[in-house]
This record gives C-alpha cells, structure tokens and sequence, in this order.
DNA sequence: CTCGCTTGTCTAGCGGTGCTAGGATCGGAT
DNA sequence: ATCCGATCCTAGCACCGCTAGACAAGCGAG
C-alpha cells in the first residue's frame, strides 16, 4: 500500500501547487491573466492535468478562496485581539479587513467577487467561510446592541465593510478619506 | 447638408440600438452571454459595426452603465420624495437602490462590478454617475449628523447599501431578513 | 525477468471569445 | 455617367475553457 500512499502524496502536493500558483498569479497579473494554459505551463504540467484535480476553472478560484478564507479569518482575530476595549477592538477589526482586502485583492475576489462555485449562507457551506464569518461575529456580536440579532447585525457590518473595501479598490471612492470612513461606520453601527 | 444630417440620425440610433440590444441581453441571460457575435446579430449588423461605435466591449458596457446611472438617479428620487420625515426618506432611499439593484441585475453590475472603463470619484467622472450620487446626496445629507461631511456619510451609507446589495444577490446573505437589515442600518447610520 | 494491463500524461483539436485587416459595394458629388 | 469616398462584410488572428484519444511508464502476475 506504501507505493499507493506516495502516489497520493504526490497528488495532493500537485493540487497544493496548482492551488498556489493560481493564486500567485492571480495576485501578480489579476484573474484575467489566469488562464488554464498559463497555469498549467506554471506548474509545468499540460492542461488536463487541471482538469483530473478540478472540475474546471471555478473550481480552482474556489480552492484558492478557501484556501484565503482560512488565512482571512487568522488576520481578522490577530487584529481584534491585539486590542483592548469594544470600540479599539472592533475598529482593529474593520481595519484588518479592509487591510485584507487591499492587500490580497485575488484572494479577496476569489471569495466575494468571482464564482467559485461555492455554497454561502447555506447548510453545506465550507468550513473556512463559515469560520471567516464567525471570526467577525465574535467580535461584533459584542457590539450589536440590545435586542439586535448579533448575526444579522455582523451581515450589515460586514456588508458595510464589503461595500468599502471593493467601491475603494474600484476607484468608486477616494482612497484618501479611508480611515475616516471607518471611525465614522463604527461610531455609529456599533453600540459601544 | 441634409444627407450628412441624416447620416447623423441614423448613426445615433443604431448606437442606442446598441446599448439598449446589449442591456436586453444581458437583463435576459447574464453579461456572460453579451458577445459581439451575438450582439451584433441582434442588430441585424456585423461585428465590426459594433466598432465603430465602441472601442471594445467595456466601452459597449459603459455605455449600458451610464444609461442605467440616470435610471438610478430617477429612481432613487422618485423612492426618496414620495415619503414624509427624514426616517422615511432615508429607508425609502435604501429600499429604492436595494430594489434597483435587483430588478436591474445586468444595468447594476455594468455600473459597480463589472469594468466598463468609466473614471470616478475623479475630475471626469461622467455627468450621470455624479448625478446617482448627487441623488443619494440629496437624501442622506440631511442625516449626516453634526460634524460629519455630508459627502463622507453620503459614501459610508452607499457603501454600505452596495454591499448588502451584491452579497444578497450573490448569495451571500440569506435572502429573508433583508428588511431587517435596512431598518438596522438605516436607524443606526443615520442620524434623525 | 518478462509480459500485459492499468494508470497517468500529453498532443491535438473543438467550439467559442474579442478584435481587425482588407476587399466589395453602394451612394453622393462632379 | 463616372469617380471616389464612406460604409459594411467576409475572413481570419490569437486566445479562451475544455476534452478525446494516442501514448508511455510503472505496477502486479506468471
């Protein structure tokens, strides 16, 4: 059985590479130069050995939006933590955010912007996303205020948050007055 | 000269022709259908008319963008005035873009999520996207709160109703409590 | 050790995309 | 009536996601 577990090692090491450098490239030259052709020259595979790992592109964007929603949510509770108080915390939160979303804009639309084929809100939605939510409600359910639902009130602040981080990236908003976005969405969402 | 005016004429119309062919479509089955192939059959034209219209197709979608941006405007005043009281207002104004946003699926995304080569937030930004804004403007303005730039809360607000709008629609949020969510952000953001 | 077979990979190609070069055609001006 | 310029179309480019079928490599059986 030992030569069929290396096979799988193997295996899995490839799909972990494809998944990086999707992503990778994503990041350098944006999703549109993600090609299955450029990829597989990348991973100095041919094409169809994408296609024996993945259904097809949507779910290569949808591994690597997992793959950040794991890293999303660890960002997310390293910011909230540092902090001390409700109003530091979540403003460190809504920054971490916003800071994820700048920095690793692929990855970000990877989750939010493109189709990856994946479940959300739903009974089947992966681990990841979920803990990604969760990372947010643990700290703004704190916040929420008294006889608010913290999870429909986490979904309005995240959506806030969703709208300022691609309406900025878009060129939608002017980059200049971020900072002053957030004090002014967290003074008045959260109850503090 | 008569004949050059007519020209004109005829040249203008087969551009709104364009346009209004491409929103239809795309309104129907999704911008992934709108190809110039089939664009261009649907205007009984070949390809290479659509040309000499348009530099490309993100232009032929900026086109669809600015369209809607006046549309978006109508309505979103239309929303806001026929209530009475700034609480009113404001939650009629919400629930306008939010119902924008989903009836006119294709005309939201070539605004906000799609790359339709338009500027904004900048010195060129066309006349009917400033207009959108000035609509919410209008509106939230008055609810900004003391101290706060009207146009600063105007962009938070917007923000904040364009998330809950693409999540929603993406299946991010579950669909049922969207009423909750714009009472709870409308009581909270502004300031009555 | 050799053979057959499974498993894995690649080459080549399908139908589609956005976009464009170059030729044909049509209509107004002379 | 003829010329000429504007207008439009046919045909094709390079690229896309995806797949069928040929081929080779490595395994287990005899």
């Amino acid at each position: 059985m030992s030569v069929q577990e290396r096979k799988e090692r193997e295996r899995a090491g490839r799909e972990r590479l494809i998944v990086a450098t999707a992503r990778e490239l994503a990041e350098q030259q944006g999703w549109e130069a993600v090609t299955t052709r450029r990829l597989a020259e990348r991973i100095e595979y041919s094409q169809p050995v994408l296609y024996s790992h993945f259904r097809g592109k949507r779910e290569i964007i949808g591994a690597v939006a997992l793959d950040g929603a794991s890293e999303m949510a660890a960002a997310l509770r390293a910011g909230a933590i540092a902090a001390d108080g409700p109003r530091e915390g979540v403003t460190a939160l809504a920054r971490a955010y916003l800071d994820f979303a700048e920095h690793h804009p692929a990855v970000y639309d990877a989750m939010f912007q493109l189709d990856g084929g994946l479940a959300f809100a739903e009974e089947d939605t992966p681990e990841p996303l979920k803990d990604a939510f969760a990372a947010l409600l643990e700290t703004l359910g704190e916040v929420a205020g008294d006889g608010v639902h913290p999870g429909l009130f986490t979904e309005v602040f995240w959506a806030a948050l969703h709208g300022l981080a691609t309406l900025t990236r878009a060129g939608r908003l002017p980059p200049g007055d971020a900072e002053r976005r957030v004090e002014l969405l967290v003074d008045r969402l959260a109850v503090l």
